[in-house]
DNA sequence: TTGTACGCGTTATCAC
DNA sequence: GTGATAACGCGTACAA
């Protein structure tokens, strides 16, 4: 396990090391073939520059961070394909860790990642995460850092966010359209800005269309299936059946529709879905879901690019908050029977 | 973004850097109290070893690299959760990658993680890695390599495997003792080590109840939703409908599931479906897939285990091959009705 | 018990 | 056009 280094070609070659680092730098003052043939035989020994002596010394890795809250959803891995696609056409590395849902893990991973001098950070906050002091105080240094989907508004730096707002606001008008009156929202934990969003949407929707919502309109479920499937039991053991849910996620839409089959009852005849951050697993299930589709890779890039900019711009950027499109795939899991 | 460096604690403290290190790697050759004051004054103005510099010297970072063919499916990130969970607890950091099944990939992944001085690499080959040399030499170096899923017989490490060929055979029976006798596999290319394990199962489960196979009866399909769809959809237009399909994952399963279904064929009516590598996904869709469950985190888990070991031990260690066991889920896709 | 000095593998800044 | 050398931040053998 000896690497090769800069003094073992210079040795072999019998010049010294700054020759061999100029031919590997692509300076000028060197003579073509000089580097050439230091190139050759430092192919030829498998040489290559010690990234870790180079971030020492640079101070920065030409690495970048990814640290995103899971990924048992496939969400999350789509976007970091997008991330990736990027980066690894300039040369970065990608380095992507997980904070499974804690705030310590977070810090953590940021932390590491830092101490790793990445060259700057793709994040997307977990549940836990209320104090972003830290992150605050990174970007006053200059560190480039570019939040997606569970993003602050106390941090002042590059976004890439979706329009819950509007998409929840189309995907409950869909409801509507469809005759349904008595729509319930599964949501999830309030201090996520995206579900606060998608609350609105689906608060709105009612409004402009004249519709009352209640006090049980609106049940804190959660994001995993299990939370589908626990709320929905206990509207069935209530016989508090609404004509349609609007759920905050594919997962919870997926658990609810496994808990109304157990029960035999007809999804969407006695209870129409519609689930939300579509994954492949929408069209998959049955029957298929109604969905909200987020351009999931397409985050990915965006963030990327932004992050390239900034990392580029060497400090003088103006934070910009890129909101991207979605759409509303309407399946049989919503669609009313004539 | 200045980072507080040892001299910058040394200075405020009139001490030396050496005693600085020395609080910070409890040797005892260091008085309690000095000891204690370093720490605090140290925390107080956020200072923490730089990693970079210490991998630099110590050739060998605190980390370990994972590569996995592509994180789409729920699988390989399932199994990095159980990497994570071991290595997290020990202090180590683990770094991603993703070769998006290409052997270029792989090997710029692979490298990458070698310069950056990883102390040991978790893998699972591509699709298109036929050529191991690599890592042959990486291993006769002492590198600790552990593989998992996808591996190959030329390397000689620790390996994390599934018993392939023993569940492949269970699952064929299982269709064979529900009553069908004319049975197909869709597998994948045939240069996966798992995939002709779990053809052999396959034959062989026929061999055990004398039923005979016919040429047509493996079908190279693929591991992706489109690929069970088109294969399922020639079947159909050829009027060659089995009376079951052990399909090589659960994706191929689906998509084989989708198509029968566009057709309105009955499952298992007319055609029985059985899957592979369970995801969540196979009790999600209708009907509810049978199919052969992977502890996914449990190998997760396993790998970083034997990798540590296999780091701890400094070189003396014999390479062993750890299987482990899966169950077959049976739901109603493949139960015959009375 | 503490401080000094070297080296890890680079690149950049000087000389020559 | 090329070579010597100082840094980057740290750990440690050795000296004090």
């Amino acid at each position: 396990m000896k690497h090769v280094t800069i003094k073992d070609v210079a040795k072999k070659l019998n010049c010294s090391v700054s020759t061999i680092s100029r031919a590997f730098n692509d300076k000028y003052d060197i003579r073509k073939e000089t580097r050439d043939l230091i190139l050759a035989t430092a192919k030829e020994m498998e040489y290559s520059p010690n990234p870790i002596a180079k971030s020492l010394l640079k101070q920065c890795s030409n690495q970048i961070g990814v640290v995103v809250p899971e990924f048992i959803n496939p969400f999350f891995p789509e976007v970091i394909i997008g991330i990736q696609e990027v980066f690894f056409k300039k040369g970065y590395q990608v380095l992507i860790m997980q904070s499974n849902e804690s705030f310590d893990n977070e810090m953590e991973n940021v932390k590491a990642m830092e101490n790793n001098m990445v060259d700057g950070l793709i994040l997307s906050l977990s549940f836990e995460t209320q104090n972003v002091e830290y992150y605050e105080n990174l970007i006053k240094q200059g560190f480039p850092i570019v939040l997606f989907n569970r993003v602050s508004n106390k941090l002042n730096t590059h976004k890439v966010v979706f329009d819950d707002y509007k998409w929840a606001f189309f995907a409950t008008e869909h409801l509507i359209y469809q005759g349904y009156k008595n729509i319930i929202h599964f949501t999830t934990s309030h201090s996520l800005s995206f579900s606060q969003n998608r609350i609105k949407g689906f608060i709105n929707a009612h409004k402009k269309h004249k519709l009352k919502i209640d006090e049980g309109s609106i049940i804190e479920a959660g994001l995993l299936i299990s939370d589908g499937e626990r709320e929905m039991e206990k509207l069935i053991a209530l016989h508090k059946l609404p004509d349609a849910i609007f759920c905050v996620n594919d997962m919870c839409a997926i658990g609810a529709m496994k808990m109304l089959k157990k029960y035999g009852l007809k999804i969407p005849g006695d209870v129409a879905l519609v689930g939300f951050t579509e994954t492949k697993l929408a069209e998959l299930v049955d029957p298929a879901l109604t969905s909200v589709a987020q351009p999931t890779t397409e985050i990915g890039r965006t963030a990327a690019l932004l992050l390239l900019e900034q990392i580029e711009s060497k400090g003088l950027f103006v934070p910009q908050t890129v909101t991207l499109n979605g759409r509303l795939n309407v399946r049989e899991s919503s669609v009313k029977a004539k």
